[in-house]
DNA sequence: TCTGGGGTCCTAGGACCC
DNA sequence: TCTGGGGTCCTAGGACCC
């Protein structure tokens, strides 16, 4: 979306444009098989599928991140592995059935977190050797604020702001040697959505002015945050595309989807003014497992919720955690998400009451079969030193707020936008 | 698409307090 | 005894995101 700039006089070099931002998003793709393919170079331009839960030749597991070229054959994210398999069988396993084509098969590999996690790092680095402020959101995607290193301006044609752009893109694919989409646009919704625009291996800018236009045409769901259910219901309200509900009346959006309503409707205006901040520490730790079957059985149950406890309460130790709240999920057949949470008197690091709490918590699921099992701590609170040392990098006046780990504490931001600490690719 | 794991935020009712 | 309004905390569930 480049161009389209009617409004600009000539000669006058970008005055109305003077206060707003330019926010990059970057989103690698396929970003697991990308770190697959830089150890392992014969995967370039082969069907990859990383699977988690996934062993070699085994069917279990689910589908954390296919390529395109396995995107092609239907693979999708959270698949199953099984249901990957009969779409795209293993090249292995084509190579020695007669019935199978091995050019037309591809490569499973397991997820290798520790290792995404290297090659994150080094795009990190240069993320922020480019940008003043830096929010990741998870290990294959982050938000920058390079409002201060470029410009709207338009130079030949085209925005500064969109070889900056180029700029932070080449590097990640020279230096580092995996593709990244990027989008930029004064807003990170609209960055965000530009991003997702032309993937993989796309560049969109959207200018000042166009956003609006540029949100318009595209289905409600690519609105960020929008999801299955708010799509549904906005089309019950005849909504389908960004521009109808940019378009609907506010009220009618608000009546229905409360204050989160308001926000998708700004959004799909082009108005969003959350700034580009860094990721706080988080606000909850939480490990879960799925049993193959649903099970009743109150041993393995018990088992299942002791060894997640002790999961839990080992990450919290690790990141220097108090919790007050410990909480349990059990998700029962067909697919019903419970969950029992109980507040101690004050912050803990207990890993014996994590153990107690959980399995206490867990005897009203008695007799229940369930599928899937989960820990979780939250209202979390950072140990006194560490809090300390992190406050002190903060430093408004040094300009040395590092990103990673800079506390989050409340400002006036109105909504502080999703930051998860996910692994997994986005589903397309 | 019957479903993997780790997060965030919002809402709504009830308890409790002033 | 009847009843007001406001605030906070806690819990459970839901939607969404990667």
């Amino acid at each position: 979306m480049v161009g389209g700039d009617g409004e600009r006089l000539p000669g006058v070099v970008d005055d109305a444009a003077e206060d707003d931002r330019i926010v990059c998003h970057v989103d690698m793709d396929c970003f697991y098989a990308s770190c697959e393919r830089l150890r392992e170079p014969r995967l370039r331009g082969e069907p990859v599928v990383v699977g988690m839960g996934y062993e070699s030749g085994e069917p279990h597991g689910a589908v954390a991140t296919a390529s395109y070229e396995a995107r092609a054959y239907g693979v999708e994210s959270a698949q199953p592995i099984s249901q990957a398999l009969e779409r795209l069988p293993r090249k292995a396993a084509a190579r020695e059935d007669p019935a199978l084509d091995p050019s037309e098969a591809g490569h499973y590999r397991p997820v290798d977190l520790e290792y995404y996690r290297e090659i994150a790092a080094e795009i990190k680095e240069i993320l922020h050797e480019c940008a003043d402020r830096v929010r990741e959101v998870s290990v294959d995607e982050a938000y920058l604020d390079v409002t201060d290193r470029t410009a709207w301006e338009v130079v030949d044609d085209r925005p500064l702001a969109e070889g900056y752009a180029r700029h932070v893109k080449e590097r990640i694919g020279r230096e580092v040697g995996v593709p990244a989409s990027v989008g930029v646009a004064p807003t990170m919704s609209a960055a965000k959505v530009a991003s997702d625009h032309d993937k993989p291996d796309g560049l969109v800018v959207v200018e000042p002015g166009d956003v609006r236009d540029f949100f318009e045409p595209l289905p409600v769901e690519a609105v960020h945050g929008v999801g299955p259910v708010t799509a549904r219901k906005l089309g019950e309200m005849g909504v389908e595309t960004a521009g109808d509900l940019a378009a609907a009346d506010p009220d009618a959006i608000r009546d229905r989807f409360g204050e989160r309503g308001r926000t998708l409707h700004d959004r799909a205006r082009g108005r969003d003014d959350r700034e580009v901040r860094p990721t706080g520490r988080p606000k909850s730790l939480s490990r879960e497992s799925a049993f193959t079957e649903a099970t009743a059985a109150a041993d393995r149950q018990r088992e299942t919720i002791a060894g997640l406890a002790a999961d839990v309460a080992d990450r919290a130790e690790g990141k220097g955690a108090l919790y007050r709240t410990i909480g349990i999920k059990a998700v029962t057949p067909p697919y019903d998400v419970h969950t029992r949470e109980r507040s101690l008197p004050g912050p803990v690091a207990d890993a014996a009451l994590v153990r107690e709490v959980t399995l206490d918590l867990l005897t009203e699921f008695a007799g229940d079969p369930v599928r899937k099992l989960g820990v979780r701590v939250s209202n979390l609170q950072f140990e006194a030193a560490e809090q300390a040392r992190l406050d002190g990098w903060g430093d408004e006046a040094t300009g040395t707020r590092t990103g990673t780990e800079t506390d989050d504490a409340p400002r006036q931001s109105s909504t502080d936008g999703q930051s998860s600490l996910a692994d997994f690719d986005r589903q397309e």
